[in-house]
This record gives structure tokens, sequence and C-alpha cells, in this order.
DNA sequence: TGTATTATTGTATAATTGTATCATTGACAC
DNA sequence: GTGTCAATGATACAATTATACAATAATACA
């Protein structure tokens, strides 16, 4: 299995329910370029034994991801990053103004005690991201 | 379940409320030493019918202990008795769920199409604003 | 090869857990 | 009386787990 999934902590104690968390972390991956097109992730089993959980629990952030054509899964063969991740098509999306986006996610943010330098630095390391990891699509990694 | 749980009593007559009396008696057996870090506790519809009341008025209680940290409660998993996260798991917790946060917010926006700069300079603008007037919350600005 | 057998994968469904919401009860002030 | 409010109960719900299952792969053997 994939180091960064053994490294993937979760938060039992969060009202974020777990399969959320784990959709969320394997989103991650994908973002910052751990994971790549026709990836093979760890089985429910592995991985839910990993984390601690049921594996109908990793099942089911399997299955939203697979609903939202980010991974395949295929009973019998093992689950794989999607030939074609397109994340902006997942995201349910409203319209506002950047400016207004903005605001409101520094205010959850500040919050959640977060301080305005911090977020501004969380933000310039995703920025930065995003320049270091543009579209893969390495096909032949494994 | 503990056996130290089917010894407790409770006093219905008394005017101190049940769900109050259970907070008591679980805090006495952790100073007691008779529930011990990561114990898990009996579900809220055991120890109710263990005790002869709802398992509401459990679940009560529960939640108290729960929001004072003394417990941990989860959906689905059962109860246990709180375990301090380490220094580093905490800090762990924290930056993950900054940047889960500011990934979310920024593909949210790069969907939009605005370009990771911009969206960098808009929240310049926004810390900026805030380290100068921190105490205005910009009321009118929805 | 072909095929039977076994192991490994994800899937479906029901049981178990805590949570949220509203209804009922009972004590007490007026 | 009756209005109010906290405590408790009833009910429906959501997250997680337990169990049995079906599809695929891997293996053994003729």
């Amino acid at each position: 299995m994939n180091d960064a999934f053994r490294h993937m902590k979760l938060d039992f104690r969060s009202s974020i329910p777990i399969y959320l968390q784990i959709v969320d972390r394997v989103e991650r991956m994908i973002t910052e370029g751990i994971l790549k097109t026709g990836d093979q992730l760890p089985t429910v089993r592995e991985l839910a034994t990993e984390l601690r959980v049921n594996f109908n629990t990793v099942a089911r952030a399997y299955r939203i991801l697979d609903d939202a054509h980010i991974i395949s899964t295929q009973r019998g063969r093992g689950t794989y990053i999607w030939e074609e991740p397109d994340e902006n098509t997942l995201l349910d999306l409203r319209r506002m103004s950047l400016e207004e986006a903005v605001r409101h996610a520094v205010d959850k943010l500040t919050s959640l005690g977060f301080s305005p330098p911090e977020i501004l630095e969380a933000v310039q390391h995703q920025v930065d991201k995003r320049s270091t990891h543009p579209d893969v699509q390495d096909k032949d990694a494994d």
C-alpha cells in the first residue's frame, strides 16, 4: 500500500463522519499528485485495517469517489484512480464573487482558531502545490 | 459491560436529575481508577436497560461527559474514556483541518475560473484587512 | 489449455451505535 | 386553574459494524 495511506490519520471524535474524512484524504492525495491516473488504491480491507475501522466504512468512501468518477472500483479486482480525473466536475458549485468567497472562508477558519497569517501561509502552500503538480497524466507510473 | 455499572444504583426520588447522577457515577469511577483511558463504556441502550431508564437519558449524560472531554462518543462505534491525544497528533489534526478547508476553498474558486495567484491575492487582502482593523467584521458585505 | 477449487476483491443488507427532534410529564410560580 | 420549563420518553434517523454474498483472480491439476 502507498505509504501516504499509512500516515492517513483520522479523527474519530470529529463530527465529520469517517467515510467523508477518507473521501477528503483521497481527493487531496490526487490534488497533490501523490496518486496518479491508474494507480491502485489499497483494498477496502487493507485500508480499513490500517485505519482501524470496518471495511464497509472504507467501501462507503470508495463508493462516493466512484460515483464522482474519481476512482473506479471493480469487484474482485480492486480500486483504481479514474483514467481522467477532473476534480472540478465533482464539486457542486455555486456562483459567488471571489471577494465574498474568500471572506467566508477566512471567517470560518478564524472562527476555528486559525490566525490570518496561518491561513495565508496555508493558501500560499496550496497555490504552490498547484503550480508544482499541474494535471499529472502519467499513465505508466507503475 | 463492566460490572461496576451493574452496581450503579440510582435514586429516582432524588431531586438530582438522573442524567446528572449518571454523570457523577462515571466521573467517580474514573477518579477511583475503575475506568481507565480508552476503556469502552456500555452503550446507551445497554446502560439504559440496566438502570431502567430511557436510553436518551443515558445519552444526555454521555453528551455532557463528551462535551467535557471526559469521554468520547462515536456514532455507530460506541463510547470510550477520553484519550488525550499527544501533542504531535493534535498539531497534525489541526494542520490537516486547515489544509483541507483551504484546499476545498481553493478548489471551488479555481473551478469558478479564478487563478491561484488571483486567489492568493484576495486572501492577502482579507488578511491585511483583519490585521489593520481587527474588530471590524465587515457587516454589509453580504 | 481447460476447468475445478480456493482466495481475494467489492457489494448488499441487516443489526448496532449514538444523534436529533418532538411529545409527554410533573413540579412550581403566578 | 394554567403557564412555563426542565427532565424524561418515543420515534425517526445517520454512521458504523457484522455477516453473507457475488465477481474476479490465482492456483492446482488433468
